[in-house]
DNA sequence: TTGTAGGCGTTATCAG
DNA sequence: CTGATAACGCCTACAA
């Protein structure tokens, strides 16, 4: 079993191993009755040509990376992590590609990873996310003329191929359905502070209140890691100030749950006391009482596309146009 | 950049291409004028050897296969899943690996994978999950020698390399639990019947009736997919028997808490009209009211486990004891 | 101590 | 239409 390959193949049919090369890679111009012989062989042993050597001599892998940019502890129950790598392996699995993923959080890991999976060409693309203003990976990525696809905005527009679920329209969205619930005291629950996706919520929160004439309270802005316990004391937070909000908009659905337990704790009740809204639409909100209304980024389709862009790019087929928006959807439930 | 090689580092230092193979190998015999010469230009040039060639030459990717026996479909939320895949990641980055996940429900899908990921050799080894009694993947592996790790159990024990989290006992404990707060009518809500770890944790569940002369009684085990709503429509069957149970041990903490929100919706208080207890421990268990009780059966340590043993394997360091045990604990909360 | 050369398993280019 | 033959980039005997 160990010495399966084409010159074995080859001995065995009694012809070459060019041919078997040949047969395998179904070149038209072999004789049908060769083609038969080599096939008989091939399927007797059950060969399958090695896709080391198949990957250094056609200088690609088939492997896609998808780097995350955060410790992997708190990757473990993050439903948008799990989310995204169960619809990118599907998708590239279509096209015979296969997933790598990795993850760091301190920068210098996340350079190791970006070395070791780039630099030596582990893989033929990479897919970004969580990416920070000014990334110093893109620069990198896009001097060197790697294919990358970045899920989220980046500036300026069209300078990269990006999926984008249009965060800014998102929050507006979510936040204008508050403000006409008769809110006006709305606070906001962000992520790392330095994240595009926290950021370009943000605008669309301060746009929605700035069109209705509510002033910007900064007060009302809360930084929280992606996790439960981020978004409860995000909660106790805001809860402790003189005039409390009597609306929430967190980053994500975990955030959310997180403040909306913490509210509970502390005898408030939801929606009724104070209102909040998600992000992500994930099974969480159907699992908590009240159910979490939740604006819902499509992420089956994001990593469709950006999959589907990324191999494109890798194969040398046009890509048009370069920023792909993916709508936002709100799904009203009990908590808002 | 696309011409960075070794040679091409060779020509620019003055020196033979196998010298700067084996500076960047650490020989100890390389002369240090020379080791600094190439290493100066390789730190110019940022050259980093192509994984591809290293792949074909070492006969070895560095590279561990996970393989899903599940729709990605269903993967998309499930912690268990990004749980395993979060901790697999880091270990395998401190020996230098990476990992390539995959999935699929269907035998061929499952085949087609299998064959890809490992007789085309793209992976050094795989990590099996969910196996089902008589994995025919298991007897494939075994008779081609290729190094694997299942995360289960399996019979005969010592037979392959398993890291177990001792599913039997654990189920046996959360049911003893039950029985001690009283408990005599205690349902069973399972995953897919085919799973190894559905029919353990039954098993376990049985013996802890039976040792407390408890009448084992079929109406009271129902099987469901991974899901929320595998979990609902399982506890709804249940309610409706003539004599409902008063308590419900689940598969997972998805299928219990879909049980969970099923019995409110019909009127139930939890733990007052059934109490339940779920399995993993995961950050759900405290997203809801009431908080779950639940089997931790501790996942980093699983997956930990699993890879470094896995690359023992690939690396031909011996591996002992064949099967390795992880301890599950019960974490009380008030659901149960 | 360093250089030369062979081969890992493929695919692709040339002759024949 | 098929068979030698040359890469792909790297590591490692073996030779100098």
């Amino acid at each position: 079993m160990a010495e399966l390959k084409q010159t074995e193949i080859a001995r065995l049919a009694g012809v070459s191993q060019a041919t078997v090369s040949r047969v395998l890679n179904n070149d038209p111009q072999v004789n049908e009755e060769m083609r038969q012989r080599v096939l008989a062989v091939v399927e007797a042993l059950g060969y399958v040509p090695d896709a080391r050597a198949q990957s250094l001599r056609a200088q690609r892998t088939r492997l896609v990376g998808l780097v995350m940019h955060r410790d992997p502890q708190a990757l473990a129950y993050d439903p948008f992590f799990s989310a995204l790598v169960a619809h990118i392996i599907s998708t590239a699995r279509q096209f015979n590609y296969h997933l790598c993923v990795d993850a760091a959080r301190s920068v210098k890991g996340h350079r190791a990873i970006y070395e070791e999976l780039l630099r030596t060409r582990r893989v033929d693309g990479l897919i970004l996310v969580e990416s920070e203003t000014n990334d110093e990976r893109i620069a990198r990525l896009t001097e060197q003329g790697f294919p990358f696809v970045l899920i989220g905005r980046y500036q300026p527009e069209d300078a990269i191929y990006t999926v984008d679920n249009d965060n800014v329209g998102a929050a507006m969205i979510a936040t204008e359905y508050l403000i006409q619930k008769g809110h006006c005291r709305i606070a906001y629950i962000g992520g790392p502070a330095g994240l595009t996706v926290t950021r370009d919520r943000l605008q669309g929160y301060r746009q929605a209140l700035e069109q209705h004439g509510i002033a910007y309270n900064p007060s009302y802005v809360v930084y929280g890691d992606f996790s439960s316990r981020g978004g409860a004391s995000a909660m106790a937070d805001l809860l402790m100030l003189n005039q409390p909000p009597t609306a929430v908009l967190a980053l994500d659905d975990v955030l959310a749950l997180g403040a909306l337990r913490e509210a509970q704790r502390r005898g408030r009740r939801v929606p009724d006391d104070v209102s909040i809204v998600g992000f992500n639409d994930t099974p969480l909100c159907t699992m908590v009482e009240p159910n979490l209304t939740s604006v819902a980024i499509d992420i089956p389709t994001l990593a469709r596309e950006a999959t589907q862009r990324l191999i494109d790019l890798i194969e040398g087929r046009p890509v048009e146009p370069k920023r792909q928006i993916v709508p936002a959807q709100l799904v009203r439930r009990s908590s808002a």
